[in-house]
DNA sequence: TCAACTAACTAACAGTTGTTAGTTTCAAAA
DNA sequence: TTTTGAAACTAACAACTGTTAGTTAGTTGA
């Protein structure tokens, strides 16, 4: 019980941190920031963090754990490779909308980590993008995808997905889904018509 | 005489400045740090610029009037809209290359800019954004591209171009001319195959 | 009722920050 | 030679930083 409301006063605390790290960046926002905002001094807050490092490597982590976590499940589907990329594509897109301060963070603060956990975030995120590319390299050697060069392939997709998080506090007149396609079709029937 | 040394100086702190707010970041920059690398003490900086948001200014500014005045060139030439997004795709890659890192400062650290250089900046990016969309919707118009929604093919292509950011620091074993044919290949064409 | 514990508080520290003031150095101009 | 002015320096300030120590109020379990 009194566990439980501990839990939920720092998880309170971590995700007014996100919205305030995504906001002004981890530097610029200050103990006492992040303080006023939960509605208590900042000495307060030790009570329920350790310090604010630790703040922002469970911002990071829990991205990447629910990065990698969908990704062990997309990859045991029995899906050709076309079939695993857009999932792929329509998970990004739904993870960012789910927790965007937490994504923006994960994306753009995480050079602020500790040594060792900026090393396990690095690892991480490799790890993620070696398993992404083996996907697509099965989608070329299936003749199913362009003979593109695959890093090329990767980190255009990975990075065209990543505009979701500027869209989402903007133009929201697109809905989620027709989003999600728009991006898809894009990416993999390209934006110029075919002659045929 | 005087006044180009003293121009010198001032840009030298300016590219330090920039190499070292795209590692660490604005707020986690500090004076003395910039006046380490470039060889002085941090007060004595201060005979060349007026204060550490002049430098963030001066970097922003810089990449936005490049762009700006790149865009300027290319909507007047006598091309088809799919050649023009071609010829920018190809600039962004160019430029990024060319200075990556006041692009990345001015990518990522533009929201540390004082308040009325934030309002011009912004107004600045938004005015290129507009007009980068004005030939995608030609593109639309005269039936060169596919009828996709303005904004997601706009900003598809922005964020793509990006991670050649990204790119330049890690893994050169491509070209920027196969890089730039890649990038504009998989926008245009699509990662998938066609079915003919 | 009393002891234990949680979670808040105030006060403060030691270090860092951007910046200013005042001084020194030294080359060019007079 | 003297004067001037740029560009460096040292010293310091006032504000802010993350964090710790010690205290207090209030709730829970015995």
């Amino acid at each position: 019980m009194l566990k439980s409301i501990t839990q939920s006063r720092r998880e309170q605390i971590i995700q007014i941190a996100a919205s305030l790290f995504r906001i002004r960046g981890f530097s610029a926002t200050t103990m006492r920031d992040i303080a006023e905002q939960v509605g208590m001094e900042a000495a307060s807050m030790y009570n329920h963090i350790k310090s604010k490092d630790e703040i922002l490597q469970a911002i990071c982590f829990k991205i990447s754990n629910e990065y990698i976590s969908q990704l062990n499940t997309i990859e045991i589907q029995i899906k050709s490779p076309v079939e695993k990329i857009k999932e792929l594509i329509r998970l990004h897109v739904r993870i960012i909308i789910t927790d965007i301060d937490s994504i923006s963070v994960a994306n753009n603060e995480w050079k602020h980590l500790s040594e060792d956990a900026l090393t396990a975030f690095k690892a991480a995120r490799r790890d993620y993008e070696q398993r992404f590319a083996k996907i697509i390299e099965a989608g070329i050697a299936a003749g199913e995808l362009q003979p593109i060069n695959v890093s090329v392939a990767l980190f255009t997709i990975l990075s065209a997905v990543r505009w979701v998080e500027l869209w989402y506090k903007n133009d929201r007149d697109i809905s989620p889904e027709i989003l999600e396609e728009n991006i898809i079709s894009l990416l993999m029937n390209g934006l110029q018509k075919h002659v045929s």
